[in-house]
RNA sequence: CGGAGCGUAGCUCAGCUUGGUAGAGCACUUGCUUUGGGAGCAAGACGUCGCAGGUUCAAAUCCUGUCGCUCCGACCA
């Protein structure tokens, strides 16, 4: 390829609304350009990365016995309704309106994913456990109206996703497809340069039974991982459990509640302040709204609510509940409540965190305004309908091993989950079994955001000049800075020998000075810089240089394509 | 959807407070010089100042509305 038939629009300077490194690099690079918030054209180059990364996924797939499918983006709502999770995936997806429809509702929806459609098609098209195991996987564009598009390809409304969907007769079955889309998930990110770490994940409105993340590790990433300093645990923060900071539980159950008047005591640090109550021996009394139904969610007073693990409860839809319906449940105003002697008619389930389990002696709102109660123990005086994990956990506290935990922002390039039965049921996907019974089949689904996947590549490797690609997703392995005019046959026939030997390059044939050209192979970051000059052939022919480094070799002409096809065969051998 | 900020040339931005003929740098075109880390000189081209209304003799500038974008938060398959 030569540089000046490319549309390759390096920007001096960067754009304005790119906030973050990589976000900024993709644009001076002239790898991509947005259309609108969350909408992205690829320009040449940025294809050609995106297109290797692709290759790698098909690569990993096949051999891990997946097969390609291509699915339409264009879905009938039917399909949706038809569905588990119409109502929760609603809000993020585009409507379509045909000319023929005639109702409120658009008769389609873009698809934000495809299960839906997946599972429809398979419940046609298999009957027989003889058809089982299968597994198919679609890369493709994918649209979700994301309330606030951002970072570039990191979060947009329009993006690339790979995603497979594995069939499996049993339970058992489904955990080997489980695992070979696990194994493949990590060869594909290891191939394509990125570092990352792989953590127990909470599935969502996806559903399903487990799910791993795939997360790289990074301080712009939207995602929070729990670390603990051993190593020994890893976990995404909607799925992380510690052990929270010890609070002194009597020996001895209290005497009965007693009401005390807190006129102006409405948080939980107002009471420890006017009222001397420590924040951990305070329940703190959350209502949400649980599938329309009212539910109290109590916390220790130092905790935080984690609501994917409101989720984890097997609540489809929730939310806080507005200050109209929690005096009308509970007869008091936010700052009072509590779960002591409420109205259980009112209330369908009230869920308590596991640190409050069996704790005596603690402090919490009245639900009356302007008074708590104390000498509340739990089980005595509340008696949840459940005990669960619902708080978020924090820096420092202990794993069950006894090591501190740390919280770092990652990147999730990738998501894999055992489904189960969710959709194949309501898609009715069935098979019959040997002895001619029918069953139905057991699910997986396995996502990787695409662009994201290279944005991530690009903001876990770049420096202060521009981007340092990994070999194997570079826009060209190698680029060749034809320093002068008269030396373009010697550049084409360079260009011409690396070609034959497997090995991508770019001629710079622009009519630059040498400082402009350097500057954009920088800025691109094409992992080897071939330089083609009259100095370079006075010295005694061309120069390498890896991106990452700062020596130059000096290599006969003659021996130059050679000497690139070795270099970028070690690094893709690592 | 809440909070904050920004929309002026392809890009980065000034001008707006105090209304009076649209600006700079980079990029682009032409010429000369230069040529190993974003060259110099000269000449040139490029704008419905986001959009709509209003105030005014006169609006990029003041007022109202609206759209878009960015950041923080909420949300996130």
């Amino acid at each position: 390829m030569l540089w000046s038939e490319l549309l390759i629009p390096t920007l001096r300077e960067a754009p304005a609304d790119a906030e973050i490194a990589s976000h900024r690099l993709l644009l001076r690079a002239g790898l991509v350009r947005k259309l609108a918030g969350g909408a992205y054209s690829f320009l040449p180059l940025g294809l050609r990365s995106l297109r290797k990364l692709e290759t790698i996924i098909r690569e990993e797939m096949n051999r891990a016995g997946a097969q390609e499918v291509l699915l339409p983006a264009l879905h009938p709502r039917e399909l949706w309704k038809k569905g588990p999770r119409y109502e929760a995936a609603l809000p993020v997806m585009f409507a379509a309106r045909s000319r023929t429809d005639t109702t409120a509702d658009t008769e389609f929806l873009l698809g934000p994913t495809h299960e839906e459609v997946i599972t429809e098609l398979v419940a046609g098209h298999i009957n027989s456990y003889r058809q089982l195991p299968k597994t198919f996987y679609q890369i493709q564009t994918k649209f979700r109206d994301e309330i606030r598009p951002r970072f570039g390809l990191m979060r947009a409304r329009e993006f690339s996703m790979k995603d497979a969907y594995s069939f499996d007769a049993t339970d058992d079955a489904a955990k080997l497809s489980y695992e070979k889309m696990y194994n493949a998930y990590k060869r594909i990110f290891a191939r394509a340069g990125l570092r990352c770490v792989v953590v127990e994940a909470d599935t969502g409105v996806m559903g399903g039974s487990f799910s791993h993340e795939f997360q790289v590790p990074c301080t712009i990433g939207e995602s929070e991982v729990v670390f603990s300093d051993d190593g020994q645990y890893m976990a995404a923060i909607e799925k992380a459990r510690t052990q929270p900071v010890p609070r002194t539980n009597p020996s001895s159950p209290s005497p009965a509640p007693e009401k005390f008047a807190t006129p102006t005591a409405k948080t939980i640090e107002e009471l420890t302040s006017q009222h001397s109550v420590p924040a951990c021996d305070q329940i703190k009394t959350l209502a949400y709204l649980c599938d329309s139904r009212f539910v109290l969610l109590l916390l220790r007073g130092d905790h935080q609510l984690c609501e994917a693990k409101v989720g984890a409860l097997g609540y489809q839809e929730y939310r806080p509940a507005t200050e109209e319906e929690i005096v009308a449940a509970l007869g008091a105003h936010p700052g009072s409540l509590g779960a002591c002697g409420v109205d259980r008619k009112k209330i369908f389930k009230i869920h308590a965190d596991l640190d409050l389990q069996e704790q005596l002696g603690m402090t919490t709102g009245a639900n009356e305004d302007g008074f708590h109660l104390r000498q509340v123990d739990m089980g005595r005086d509340i008696r949840p309908d459940s005990y669960a994990s619902l708080r978020t956990a924090q820096a420092g506290e202990l794993t069950e091993t006894g090591s501190p935990v740390r919280i770092e922002r990652a990147i999730e390039v990738g998501h894999v989950f055992k489904l189960g039965t969710k959709y194949s049921d309501a898609f009715g996907a069935k098979y019959l079994d040997e002895s001619g019974k029918s069953q139905t089949v057991v699910m997986g689904c396995y996502g990787i955001g695409v662009g994201r996947t290279l944005q991530a590549v690009v903001e876990q490797s770049h420096d202060d000049n521009g981007i340092l690609w990994p070999v194997a997703i570079a826009p060209f392995t190698a680029a060749i800075l034809q320093l002068d005019k008269s030396l373009s046959s010697e550049a084409l026939k360079l260009r011409d020998e690396l070609t034959a030997l497997g090995v991508d390059a770019i001629v710079d044939d622009r009519d630059e000075r040498p400082g402009v050209k350097f500057k954009d192979a920088d800025l691109i970051g094409f992992p080897i810089r071939v330089t083609l000059g009259e100095k370079s052939l006075k010295a005694g022919g061309v120069e390498l240089k890896w991106r990452h480094q700062k020596e130059s070799t000096l290599v006969p002409l003659d021996q130059a394509a050679a000497t690139v096809r070795q270099w970028a065969a070690a690094a893709s051998d690592q």
